[in-house]
DNA sequence: CCGTATCCTTAACGATACTG
DNA sequence: CAGTATCGTTAAGGATACGG
């Protein structure tokens, strides 16, 4: 076994427990994605990326934001002015991420018109037997 | 306002409700990113891809399978021998998307170690204040 | 304004048992 | 083998209120 082989065992997303599967996690996650693609856009302050995240609550953007900033990828810049401002933008690695994660984002909506097709077909061809009228 | 835009308001995935974010979740969620990224490597039967996701329970790779189907990624093949035999695999529509979730795991992957040190980093700062001995 | 802390509700999840 | 059904547990998530 070479060490390209090891290395790929070590650090599986396969493997439950793993590390990168966790950060997967946060990067790929519910509101992960969604906070690394706006802040792709440019630097947001907390409440502007809480209105450009519809529906995220306070307290999951608080969590997603330091989920991300403990994994290196976004920054989080004070500014002791009052009212204080809060300042969050990616970093080198986030940037790299977030621009995976767009492709992803606008294959997903290109590929929109097939899969709501398809999901026409997959509920009428299930439905059609309500108890046998 | 052009074509274009309006296309991008419909679909974008930052409004809450919107079918492109939903579709968004099945596919870069906790189960099916792996999922995709499994059946990208082929077919796999119901168990083997079980096994191949170390972790995952029966119900949720039922339920992570129904959805990707329903959205027209994942194609389900049932051979009525005995025993069954049902093989799953990806659609070319699941391949492509399939295939940029392959191209974030391997980013993140990379990122890795960066990402590690910079764990460690914010768990060093933010801890050592047990408190005050 | 930027959050954290709390409470409470809901839904995800896992384990088990059972059917086609 | 390939699931579905049920149940109990846990964690995610939302709303609110308060502190920095």
């Amino acid at each position: 076994m070479g060490m390209d082989e090891m290395e790929e065992l070590v650090a599986d997303v396969f493997a439950r427990a793993c590390t990168s599967r966790a950060v997967l996690e946060n990067v790929a996650g519910k509101w992960g994605v969604l906070a690394l693609a706006a802040l792709s856009e440019g630097a947001y302050r907390f409440n502007a990326l809480r209105r450009r995240v519809d529906g995220i609550s306070e307290k999951m953007l608080s969590q997603t934001l330091q989920a991300l900033e403990r994994d290196g990828l976004v920054r989080r810049d004070v500014q002791a002015t009052i009212p204080p401002k809060v300042e969050y933008s990616l970093t080198p690695a986030g940037e790299r991420i977030a621009g995976k994660l767009i492709e992803l984002i606008e294959l997903v909506e290109g590929e929109m018109p097939e899969v709501m097709a398809a999901q026409r077909r997959y509920d009428t061809e299930r439905t059609p037997t309500p108890t046998r009228a």
